[in-house]
DNA sequence: GCCGTTTTCGGCCCGACTGTTTTCAGTCG
């Protein structure tokens, strides 16, 4: 039973536990533990056949720790399914509308029976919902708004689709004369694959004039609400950005707590209450002093922590590495050096070799390997051997005549379903970079599945697995994998992993970058680019490294060429 | 339900906005 199966489990008790007005520390505890479950970079299966004890794991007691050896052995719950005894199946769903919590949820069902998303709509339609105590006309009308927005799947938005929105919204800030400053919060400053919205703090001379050139801004479809603390507003997208004004002696103060996350900012406040302090989004306080606010380094210091990069925020050890230096020192955007994977016009790709080694040059790589597919992929038109080494050749004689850039002969060869590689080997031994991939047969059990890959790392003749775990966001689940098993042999072969820096993969996800390193493991980051506006998304895998706490030394692509080669020559037979 | 370098019991993060009230509960982040 994989992590999010079992998160997903303790996240419906919470819910139906909520909804029936249970005690809310423990609904509290519930849903602690299904994020810690969630974001663990190995899953329960593999620690409890090593023996390890759940009730190590943060927020994980005698009783959770129980439940989830009951999952694993049984596959059921009984403490599931007593809560879902005589609870309607699909009432949780009602909280997903927004302005519906668990309160409400609750009077709806016990006052007017409603069960369903469905049942929702009918009784606001009708106008059944307004006479009920604590709502009115206009409870009615913002629940049938917010069954639009369900209904849309406005769930989480890709980073790059958000990063554009921001720049273009930045545009705006910048051209406002009301705004003195501005800077963009929330899981977009922790970098995270996906954001639900954008938390944007603005210093402003003028508030209401700031907020009437911000609903001036075309995007904007819908005014949520508007107070003088806050404005929130829906894009025509359907991604909701909150701003929200600050001055200037709490700025530091509001974008550490507006960054978040949820779970991090808790740690900091507890840490401050255990000083007799508070903390909010003003500042540092001891009763009604200041004791800092204007930036975030001087919490942190007063907290006794280093300031903290956004990208670790997650509490996942970072404020304890901060109370005692021990935070990494993260690989950074400008250390990258070269591009290892991307394709051409040969397959896939919509540009040429000499455009895309050109765009490369002109971004100061000082290597790229050009990836193009072989031939299993036949929707890309990938490569036999005789059309891979007549290309190989075309690439030797381009990286002879061009100047301050190494061009390696490459490929991105597929793993097929038996783990043999699509390409004869004694081909591939010769070409600089073979990146390969599993693209085909993505439903394998992990047995298989793990032995296919570990057979393409121990050929002898690959640099590195791509895109390892073929997931793709909010698309396709990851291949079945004993990642660990991964790691360890990727290790002992010098093969490095891919960060697929593509918005939509991003693979190998953040909570295994860490794990991999520290099973000695090297990492590369690449684009896989297939168009020159490819070769942009380069920041969005080191955005995927930073939050995997990675170093420099761990990612191949931040050392210079002499060491690259040095690296790929550790491959052969 | 979890947690503990003052605690095995009694706490558990904090504030803004909305819509309903007429002083506040619910929701959200």
């Amino acid at each position: 039973m994989e992590n999010t199966e079992i998160a997903s489990v303790f996240d419906e008790i919470a819910d139906i536990l909520e909804i029936q007005g249970e005690n809310e520390f423990r609904v509290r505890s519930y849903r602690r533990a299904a994020r810690t479950i969630r974001d663990h970079p190995r899953r329960m299966e593999d620690l409890a056949a090593e023996g390890q004890d759940f009730k190590k794991l943060p927020g994980i007691g005698k009783s959770i720790a129980d439940h989830v050896a009951e999952l694993l052995e049984t596959g059921k719950l009984k403490r599931l399914e007593e809560v879902r005894e005589g609870f309607p199946e699909h009432l949780r769903e009602l909280m997903k509308v927004p302005g519906l919590g668990p309160k409400k949820v609750k009077l709806l069902h016990e006052a007017l029976g409603l069960e369903s998303l469905e049942d929702l709509e009918k009784a606001a339609k009708e106008g059944r919902i307004r006479g009920l105590e604590g709502m009115g006309e206009k409870t009615e009308e913002n629940i049938l708004e917010g069954l639009k927005t369900v209904a849309s799947g406005a769930g989480r938005t890709f980073l790059k689709i958000a990063s554009d929105r921001v720049e273009s919204l930045g545009r705006l800030l910048d051209g406002l004369e009301a705004v003195k400053r501005w800077t963009v919060a929330g899981s977009f400053r922790r970098r995270k694959e996906t954001v639900g919205d954008l938390d944007i703090l603005v210093e402003a001379s003028d508030r209401e004039a700031a907020t009437e050139g911000l609903l001036a801004y075309e995007g904007v479809a819908e005014v949520v609400q508007r107070g003088v603390e806050k404005v929130t507003v829906r894009m025509n997208t359907g991604l909701q950005v909150d701003f929200r004004f600050f001055e200037s002696s709490s700025f530091g103060a509001a974008s550490m707590y507006f960054t978040g996350s949820k779970a991090h900012n808790i740690r900091l406040r507890t840490i401050a209450r255990d000083r007799g302090w508070k903390i909010n989004e003003y500042g540092l306080f001891k009763g009604e002093r200041l004791l800092a606010g204007r930036t975030e380094e001087a919490i942190y210091r007063r907290l006794g922590l280093d300031w903290v990069p956004p990208e670790l925020r997650e509490d996942r050890g970072e404020v304890e590495a901060a109370s005692e230096d021990a935070l990494p020192d993260l690989v950074g955007r400008d250390a990258i050096r070269g591009d290892l994977h991307m394709h051409t016009v040969e397959t896939d790709g919509r540009n040429t070799l000499s455009e895309m080694v050109e765009a490369a040059r002109k971004r100061g790589y000082d290597y790229v390997a050009i990836t193009d597919h072989s031939k299993a992929v036949a929707v890309a038109r990938g490569m036999d051997e005789k059309r891979l080494q007549k290309r190989a050749d075309v690439i030797r004689d381009l990286d002879r005549d061009v100047e301050d850039i190494r061009v390696f002969p490459g490929v991105e060869v597929d793993i097929l379903k038996s783990g043999r590689l699509d390409l004869d080997e004694d081909l591939l031994a010769e070409l600089d970079w073979v990146t390969a991939s599993v693209h085909s047969h993505f439903d394998l059990p992990e047995k298989a599945m793990t032995a296919r890959v570990l057979s393409a790392i121990e050929s002898g003749v690959v640099h590195a697995i791509s895109h390892p775990t073929g997931r793709e966001i909010g698309k396709r689940e990851p291949i079945a994998l004993d990642l660990d098993r991964v790691f360890e042999a990727a290790a002992a072969s010098h093969v490095c992993l891919e960060i697929n820096a593509y918005p939509n993969r991003l693979d190998l996800p953040d909570i295994y970058c860490k794990r991999a390193a520290e099973a000695g493991v090297t990492l590369v980051i690449c684009t896989d680019a297939h168009s020159l506006a490819g070769l942009s998304f380069m920041p969005y895998g080191v955005d995927v490294a930073r939050r995997g706490w990675l170093e420099r030394k761990d990612v191949l692509n931040t050392r210079t060429l002499k060491q690259v080669e040095k690296h790929i020559a550790k491959i052969g037979r």
